[in-house]
DNA sequence: GTCAATCAAATTGTTGACAATTTTTAATTC
DNA sequence: GAATTAAAAATTGTCAACAATTTGATTGAC
């Protein structure tokens, strides 16, 4: 849709593009400066690229800047994580709802996989092999949607919170309550109850604050 | 907030402000090229603040780029505005409920303030004028909820559907409906019911959709 | 040694010129 | 007159130079 013809993205496009990643890859790191002429020449870019894309990163919540002073990769603190968290919870509810609606016996059938390849990595003990599976069920879950505005909300919403992704699943007991959790909600959208459904992942992602706060309670450091 | 100690913007910031405003006033209509040395002119800055004013509000979703041919103001249509006050419906819900949490006598007072205004409007027939108040009304829920994630977001969704803001409240028997819905929202947050509150600006949202269903079924044109 | 003032370096902000691309207009052919 | 092609105009994209600002270092006074 936004590619051009021939697949070639524009430069600045591309810029952006390399810069998000980066910063969500965790290549760079919250407070991080962000000087436009180093990472001009890190990305083979030119420096107006560079600015633009700095400036819509700032839109984007990823990037803040100051007046003269430049850009710096904005740090999230705990209480802002978990007003983000409170935020994608009402918004995945509603793709949650949706997703029941619209649940096709394949969309089902994918859920189902999922699950079964999460059961098998918690056997193993592979939590980080978890939370991947976990963020793949998200996904698939809001492509099932199909609601446009939901799911850009949310992607955003969650780039914003990828520091701390991967550290809810390691608090102890949370995998499995996790595993609960999401048959609950793939039953529900099996099921096509969408109350249900919207339910479910709104308890979901509440235990995951909870496991936030928890996660954050034990150890001091950042 | 957003303001320098000297209390002066940069140049680019003033750019993007105006812009964004000449957009959601509707000075620059759905659809219309956006051609960066007008605006330059029309707003006396440099062709590159327009430039990145433009990239921004991209970012933003209220206004469209393509590569190598000019920036327009995004034209939402009446499926895509739905998708959005669905997912506003479902942000407001969550910071009614923080409302109900928060609220002191005063804030109380005000929410009541407003809403007798309304009635007085509504007596008066100023269908208009119920419809300011009506985001008055929301905006102090916001202002009182105090969740910042919320209100950018919930912020953003307006902006986007501001085309559609008046419409609503001329559907017949629309007006007297919306004084109801009120009422119950602000009684929920009165009484610290946060289960009822946020259930009742569910509510409301939901109507202000099916009166935008309806107001578009009457009438053909956009 | 600490503080203040001054200078130097690094970085952002701004501008104008030019290149590349798309759109419009004009000319030509059938 | 419609379709095709070519030239021109309008517009976006790119770049480099310079100005303005902030940051860091150095010096000097006490």
């Amino acid at each position: 849709m936004a590619k051009d013809t021939n697949g070639k993205r524009s430069p600045a496009e591309e810029s952006y593009t390399r810069l998000y990643q980066a910063i969500v890859q965790g290549q760079l790191l919250p407070n991080e400066r962000l000087v436009e002429l180093d990472l001009a020449e890190r990305f083979e870019a030119g420096r107006a690229d560079i600015r633009t894309a700095l400036a819509r990163l700032a839109q984007e919540g990823l990037v803040e800047r100051e007046p003269n002073r430049g850009a710096r990769v904005r740090a999230v603190s705990e209480a802002e994580a978990v007003e983000i968290y409170e935020a994608r919870s009402v918004l995945e509810g509603l793709a949650a709802r949706y997703a029941a609606r619209n649940a096709t016996k394949q969309d089902i059938a994918k859920l189902r996989a999922i699950q079964a390849q999460m059961q098998q990595r918690h056997k193993k003990g592979d939590l980080l092999g978890m939370s991947d599976l976990n963020a793949q069920l998200h996904a698939e879950l809001l492509r099932m949607a199909a609601h446009q505005t939901a799911t850009r909300l949310i992607e955003r919403l969650r780039a914003q919170n990828v520091r701390f992704q991967y550290r809810t699943i390691l608090v102890p007991g949370r995998a499995d309550r996790s595993l609960a959790e999401h048959r609950t909600i793939v039953d529900a959208v099996a099921g096509h109850d969408e109350d249900a459904a919207e339910k479910a992942m709104r308890t979901h992602i509440a235990n995951v604050v909870e496991a936030l706060r928890q996660s954050t309670r034990t150890k001091s450091f950042v």
